[in-house]
DNA sequence: ATTCTAGTTTACGTTTACGTAAACTAGAAC
DNA sequence: GTTCTAGTTTACGTAAACGTAAACTAGAAT
C-alpha cells in the first residue's frame, strides 16, 4: 500500500487557481474535510478529487449545496433498499438536468455561431457599407 | 405589418416561472428594456425571446453582466471594423468558454452514469448483503 | 362610490460565496 | 534568539441576485 501523495492547501489553491480562503470555506460547507497534522490541514488525492468535482459543478452553475448532494452520490451511503433507491431516482433526476443543460449549451453554440457569421461576413463581403447610419459614426 | 403579441410581466413571470421582481431587476440592470403604457410595462416578442436567454444563460451559469455581454453580441451594435472585429473575438471566446462547459457536462455526465451502474447492480444482482456494516442498520 | 386586481416605486433584508483584515502559531532559516 | 514564511482562527465586509414589505396608482367590477 503506497502512501499517496498529499497536498498543503496553498498547493492545492494554486493548482486550480483559487484562494486558500475558498478551501477553508467549503470545508466550513462541510463539502470537504482534510486529515490534521498538528493544526495543519493534510490533503489526500481523495481530497483533490474533491474539490476538483467541486469546481467543476461551479463553472456548470451548480450551487454548493447541489455539489454537496452530487458528491454524496458517489460514495456507497446507504446499505438498504430504500436508500440505494432514493439515491438511484436523485442521480437520474441529476442526468435529466444535465441532459437540459446539455440542450442549452448547444442551443447557445448554434447562436454564436449564427452571431459570428453576420459578423465575419460583415467584416469581409461587405466592403461597401451596409449600414444607412454609418456616416454618424467616424 | 402585423401587430405582434404583446405581454405583461405576470404573463412573461408565470411562463418562465419566476417573479415579477426578477423581471424588474433583469430592467434594472439592463438587460431589458420593455415599452411603457401609461405606468405599465409592455413586454414585446422581443424581450420575450431575451428574457428566455437570459434565463438560459442563468441555467448555465452565466452572470447576468456575462449575459448581457453575450446578448450584445447578437445585435448588429458597432460598424467599424475594429468593433466588428472585436466582437468577433469576444464571440469566439465565448464558443470556447461553451466548450470547455460542455466538456465539463460529458464528464458529470460519465460520472453519474458510472454511479447509477454501481448503485443499480448493488440493487439487484446484489441479493446477498455485501456490506459487513449492515447489520448495525435496520 | 368603493373595492378588487394588477401593476408600480422605494427601500431595506437575505442568501451565497467568498474577500479582507487582525491577531495568533509553529516550524525553518539566519 | 529572532525573523521569515505558511498556516490558522475569528470576524466583519461585500457583490450578485433577488425576497419582501409598504405605500401608491389606475382601470375593472360591483
Amino acid at each position: 500500500m503506497i502512501i499517496s501523495k498529499t497536498y498543503t492547501i496553498s498547493e492545492l489553491a494554486q493548482e486550480f487557481g483559487i484562494t486558500t480562503r475558498t478551501i477553508r470555506y467549503y470545508e466550513d460547507e462541510a463539502l470537504l474535510s482534510p486529515r490534521r497534522e498538528g493544526q495543519q490541514r493534510i490533503y489526500a488525492e481523495k481530497d483533490r478529487v474533491l474539490l476538483k468535482l467541486i469546481l467543476r459543478g461551479k463553472r456548470l452553475g451548480f450551487s454548493l449545496s447541489e455539489s454537496k448532494a452530487i458528491l454524496a452520490l458517489y460514495e456507497p451511503g446507504g446499505n438498504n433498499r430504500h436508500q440505494l433507491q432514493t439515491m438511484l431516482n436523485l442521480l437520474r433526476e441529476k442526468q435529466e438536468s444535465l441532459r437540459l443543460r446539455l440542450e442549452d449549451i448547444e442551443m447557445m453554440q448554434s447562436d454564436l455561431l449564427e452571431a459570428e457569421e453576420r459578423i465575419s461576413s460583415a467584416l469581409t463581403d461587405g466592403q461597401e457599407n451596409r449600414d444607412p447610419d454609418s456616416h454618424k459614426q467616424s
